[in-house]
DNA sequence: GGCATTCTCTGACCTTAGTCAACGATCTGT
DNA sequence: ACAGATCGTTGACTAAGGTCAGAGAATGCC
């Protein structure tokens, strides 16, 4: 084994404390008279309710086990479940107004729990707190990102590409809009959760020479800037433009993504001149992949 | 429920993201051949081993199952239950060289996976998490930590002095003794896993007058400052005061403890005339108490 | 239109994790 | 030396949590 990591060492000490003292926010779910995992099943389904496939994802349950935690649900009355009608081999399970009654009670108990664990700190002492978990939640979420190559039709990557059209049409002066969906090149999706939190295009460029990429529609959802997903994915498309010939990139952008900017020059992209009539474009860089 | 608290949002927030991601890396502990449980114990236990009653009281569990687990550790040679010497009742869990190797295997897994989560990280991004998480740890460490009163003859109380006066002892330029073990006043001990982490004592005053008192033996354990467990105490001491009907305290202290000094200035403490011989006392502080 | 696939449910089965009370051995204070 | 407390073990019992294979209905794909 390697000299001690001292951000393993702090994460796994970190884990020991948070099992033994904020671990107990889950056993807030105990003492409603039903057992935890039907407590978790229920508070998974929400106010709104949810698809049963997804609460098998996102709790990594077994679909003959949850299908039986639906089935208690159901006959305690708080939840229904039904067909889903846009595909009828999926299930919907729909919280009865018991069952909102009993999610806003496991809410409260989460909350109180919550409160109590803060209580002996001092307003300044929760502040950091409330820093310092926020800074690691977003750090911990970004690490267990999925990036995954797609086609320009995947439905994430097209609706990542909305969300970057709709940003840019509000930060430009003067509006941005493109002619139709992309449907060149490849995309890169980050998705937590299910939802896409960043996206980067690749296309040929054979234009500019016959082994050089461009690359495209950049973006991070912005509540997930500052974690450096936009630098993983950077380093995401460049691998992936080095295994397809590529030996250098190119890429065009607006003076006024600032962050954008900052982190080409960090990537080691340098300024060059305009390469394209693209509008919207100001800025144009270039890297050399040393393949 | 009041309008939403930031810290208590950003915990519960935090604790999904935990449960999903870090969480897992309880389940290192799987995939071992041995259920969960077994493996907690043996790794509790660790290299050295420990009594049956410590394990009990870190991991929470009841006397007749630890017991189980144990007589299954020792049916798989992992470990070998016999009595402690210095108290027959007792019993002690040592590890046997299987043992050992079982709970590196656990140890190194637990590294690999702690390993995997931040490998997407960038070193910046992981020294960020780094700090953070070890914010977190000390806080939320703090948060959780207990205060009770004892008297001056408590072991830990005991203990906490001592380190109180070694550390005093290597501070002063002329060194720090007392005559012997404090007798008179009440003291509070602050601890966590059972270790003395800070330490407060209250005294009658009665030669100041009736109704006074005096705070003695601040000492905060050097890890924990920081974490505003000095000010939580103060705070603990003042309210321990006010019932036993003191109006008004005092306190001494040396110009070299300068965390102290500050925290002393902030809670509302006003230095004051020299009012004992104490020869290691520089500055003297006094508040009066709204009772 | 037919074949492979997806989604959920059901039955059969199992381990894990835990509780509780009774008990014997041992220690502590007086 | 003895009453009372502490420590751990044992027997009896239970709920919780989970796995796996098979089947039926619905859908997607060519």
């Amino acid at each position: 084994m390697p000299a001690e990591d001292p951000t393993t060492a702090t994460l796994r000490r970190f884990n020991r404390t948070y099992t033994q003292r904020i671990g107990a926010l889950d056993e807030s779910f105990l003492g409603t008279g039903r057992p935890l995992g039907i407590s978790r099943v229920l508070y998974e389904i929400g106010p709104q309710g949810a698809a049963v496939r997804d609460l098998r994802d996102r709790l990594g349950l077994d679909a003959g086990y949850l299908s039986r935690v639906l089935a208690r649900l159901e006959e305690d009355g708080l939840v229904a479940v039904r067909p889903d009608p846009a595909d009828r081999r999926r299930r919907l399970a729909v919280p009865t107004e018991a069952g909102r009654a009993a999610w806003q009670d496991l809410e409260a108990r989460s909350e109180r729990l919550a409160r109590r664990l803060v209580a002996p700190l001092t307003a300044r002492q929760r502040d950091r707190l409330t820093q310092a978990l926020a800074t690691a939640d977003l750090l911990v979420r970004a690490a267990t990102v999925h990036l995954r190559e797609v086609p320009p039709t995947d439905p994430a990557a097209r609706a990542a590409a909305d969300r970057y059209i709709a940003e840019l049409d509000r930060r430009f002066p003067r509006g941005f809009a493109l002619d139709g969906p992309d449907t060149e090149g490849t995309f890169v999706v980050a998705t937590s959760d299910g939802e896409p939190v960043a996206l980067g295009g690749l296309r040929d460029a054979p234009e500019a020479g016959p082994d050089v990429g461009e690359l495209k529609r950049m973006w991070v959802h912005p509540e997930w800037r500052g974690a450096g997903l936009g630098s993983r994915m950077l380093r995401h498309l460049e691998a992936m433009a080095a295994t397809r010939g590529h030996r250098r990139l190119l890429l065009d952008t607006n003076g006024t993504l600032t962050e954008a900017i900052a982190m080409y020059d960090r990537a080691g992209y340098r300024r060059i001149d305009r390469y394209n009539d693209n509008p919207y474009a100001e800025l144009f860089f270039s890297k050399d992949l040393d393949v």
